[in-house]
DNA sequence: GTTAGCACTCCGCCCGAGGGAGTGCTAGTA
DNA sequence: TACTAGCACTCCCTCGGGCGGAGTGCTAAC
């Protein structure tokens, strides 16, 4: 990602900022004219007209045609971002918003950040997204195995609120007995951590007898994909309608695929979970495999909830988004979030 | 809904479906001439024109304009689908898959409700719907008390693996004896019906010490909840990205207006619980007040699962939708819903 | 009641012209 | 050497007019 381009030095990107400040405020390619006046630099459009066909030649900017203006290649919007001052501002209204959010104490994350979503969609305009903080180092407050006619239910429920089921066949030898005897057996492993509890659902099966050896790795096996997440880990999606919109300028097509990866949850989860970094961290268009004919950025940022599970948050748009804003929300989001984690947790 | 519009006659009733069917197929305005030869009726084109001219005067069909074919009205529509043959026929290949897909024995109804969802969605290239049947019938299998520090989860299993869970702050009284009291006391309400057990526990809250009195009724909300789907009742959406085909002539503006509305479950589940009957049910266009500016229609249709509760399972689409193939799928999915339901029951 | 024939309407498309935005280049200036 | 003014050139976009065609509605004949 960081890649060695050669320095710009401060015109350039003073031009490549206003390029891509004005192609995302009007959705036009914009010409050396525009530029002039925007960027504010004090020379003239001919000058500017020079610096753009360099940042054209380096690979920043691109041309639909001889005789139109300059917009910015994915390269282009990457140096924009890199460059980026970190404090982007919220609005007054947004802040508030935000902060009218997050007034109630945190309870159920699942609930809380299905309604952060939301706010991050009304907050920008595009699509909120967020991956619940994986269980591993979340607390098991409870783990039962419950009988269900010819089906066994497998339930976890987590220190945060977290509850994990799953119902599996019952084969004949399991007998009530056997599913008591293992549910009393297991009960050792409350207040371990998912992965810690794992690893004694293991051991205490090799210990167990035979009729309930099997019960406790299908417990064991729960907890594994609470972890990994590979059935349950949603990734919680909102305001998508947003990406519908008229002003967003993507082919019916493109559209069409992006909807069909925001429902396919494990190519989703791929990519949000490839981007991990202490702060607000951007992928722009085809910088990652899935997102290659998306026409997408995708903007999020880390939460903790709990000690150190971390789940993310973010929004995706198009590549012609406007980074400063989405980055300053998502951001504020993601503070918030953490925020109120630990303040639940200091209650705790 | 069954509006006293005339006896059509046989002929405008075959001029008519002959337009529907056309228009649905080539997305085209419908001239007398492909009328003419399409419908088989052994008339020139001439008749068919006064025909068409008779039914747009009656309300079942209109002119884009002047010089331009016909296409049908939702009041066409409508009289169309009423007078569809019952049964509609699946191809070979939708037949499979839909016998593949419940081929496996049901456990989880909620992940079953998905992949159906999905399957609706693949076979008719429309969006999927549905809504899990409502609690109220389905007997409890544990309710549970936990305690989670500064909070308290209220926690509910029911026979068909239905899990609900609430998160309720904890006053302070709620000290650690009376949760473990009132948690005893519940118990009664094991293997009654969720609407039974909310009754029995307003019973046992006014007999209960003022100390765990306010946790019954906590209780007791938590299932008249899951009774009425007031916050959980989600509804089961699938396929989303068929809508933003290029084949749909939706407009930008529509489009968004309907993923919208996809997304606030509560209109969509107003929308999904007033079509209630017995057999697949189409709604079209502006038929209801919700779905009013969408330009799209509903078929549903319910599925039994366990005794007597009901859910509703369904596709929506353009109102220029294949209604005969739709109303087969959904009919052929929900019965294969219905029966696999039972079978599960009988091995219970 | 049905049909053939026909005038008429109106859309959609093609075409070419004109305007305009923006470029790239060249020559001149500080 | 860096910048600027000027200018020719390119290419898109839009607009208007002119078909061609699809389809209608009517009339008159069967």
């Amino acid at each position: 990602m960081a890649e060695a381009r050669p320095d710009l030095g401060p015109r350039k990107a003073a031009v490549l900022r206003a390029v891509v400040e004005t192609y995302v405020r009007t959705s036009e390619p914009v010409g050396s004219e525009a530029v002039a006046e925007h960027a504010g630099l004090g020379v003239s459009s001919a000058t500017i007209r020079n610096e753009m066909a360099a940042l054209e030649e380096l690979g920043y900017l691109s041309h639909p045609h001889t005789s139109a203006g300059r917009i910015p290649t994915d390269i282009g919007y990457r140096h924009y971002v890199d460059a980026l001052p970190v404090g982007g501002k919220l609005k007054e209204g947004q802040r508030r918003e935000i902060a009218a959010h997050f007034a109630e104490a945190i309870v159920d994350l699942e609930e809380v950040l299905k309604g952060s979503v939301q706010l991050l969609s009304r907050l920008t305009q595009y699509a909120g997204l967020a991956v619940p903080p994986g269980a591993s180092e979340e607390q098991i407050v409870r783990l039962e195995l419950i009988d269900m006619g010819p089906s066994l239910m497998v339930l976890v429920v987590g220190q945060h609120g977290r509850v994990d089921k799953q119902i599996v066949d019952r084969p004949d030898q399991f007998d009530p007995k056997s599913v008591a005897g293992a549910e009393r057996r297991m009960q050792a492993i409350r207040g371990q951590s998912y992965t810690d509890a794992q690893a004694t659902l293991l051991r205490l099966a090799a210990e167990a007898p035979a009729s309930e050896h099997d019960l406790l790795l299908v417990a064991a096996d729960v907890l594994r994909i609470a972890v990994h997440g590979e059935r349950n880990a949603h990734v919680v999606v909102g305001g998508v309608a947003n990406l519908a919109d008229e002003t967003q300028a993507w082919r019916r097509a493109t559209l069409r695929r992006l909807f069909e990866t925001l429902e396919r949850e494990q190519d989703l989860l791929h990519v949000l979970q490839d981007v991990s970094s202490d702060d607000v961290q951007v992928t722009i268009g085809a910088e990652h495999p899935t997102t290659g004919d998306w026409e997408a950025s995708i903007v999020t940022a880390p939460f903790k909830a709990g000690d150190a599970t971390v789940g993310t948050i973010g929004v995706v748009g198009p590549t012609r988004m406007d980074y400063l804003s989405a980055m300053a929300s998502v951001r504020a989001v993601a503070a918030r979030l953490t925020q109120a984690a630990a303040e639940a947790d200091a209650e705790r």
